[in-house]
DNA sequence: CTGCATCCCGAATGATACTG
DNA sequence: CAGTATCATTCGGGATGCAG
């Protein structure tokens, strides 16, 4: 397979990656879930102070259509609903594990070199 | 450690990732780099041709920033520079790894969806 | 050959008010 | 409680022309 091909394909595969879970506040969304189960939607809005209610739904629905996680919506008044991680989200766990630990070694890494600088 | 913190510090890591490798180009960049070395301006160039030079250099530059990758500037007419990846930049090689095999195993599960559908 | 500066656009993000 | 609608804003990405 010639080099430029076989780049492209690896790209293709970080790129959906990307897709899925490069929103602002998707990582975070998934770790929760992740880590802390089911959540309602008041829950996790409680848990993301920084997210205003239309991004929270926006990014929600992202994940969902993209299979990530479950939504599960109860006929009752008041409404509630509940959101989990799918199967195929929870496949998402090692790369997500691996991010935050490359993430922190990044940053040590950078604060190495700024005080070194100093 | 309250659970706030715990994600808040977890999707710093993950987000100190995304925001290095997080640009349209740069896995590709990166990934060209990592499997074949040390290239030219000219040849990244002739290897991505939908970005534009303004693009590229913005992406090398902020790679460079962030320690990721190495810029070699020889004083010559004409000019040659020559990119690649640092130490450092080489061990995002198993995260990138890690990425683009989750980005083909959710590529086909959406696709086996998709056509379990119809 | 390589790189910088500038302008421009559209998408992503965010604030606010309203609804069942 | 959960969600929608609308409008403002910010920002990454891209085109173009110039420069060393």
């Amino acid at each position: 397979m010639p080099e430029e091909v076989r780049d492209e394909k690896a790209t293709q595969g970080i790129q959906a990656t990307l897709d899925v879970m490069g929103g602002k506040w998707k990582p975070l969304i998934l770790f929760i879930l992740l880590h802390e189960g089911t959540k309602r939607f008041g829950e996790l809005r409680r848990q993301l102070p920084n997210v205003t209610q239309g991004m929270l739904t926006n990014q929600l629905r992202e994940l969902e259509r993209d299979k990530l996680i479950v939504r599960q919506a109860y006929q009752e008044i008041p409404p509630k609903v509940e959101y989990s991680l799918s199967d195929h989200g929870r496949t998402l766990s090692s790369v997500l594990t691996d991010m935050c630990g490359w993430g922190y070694k990044h940053i040590e890494f950078m604060q190495s070199i700024k005080s070194g600088k100093e």
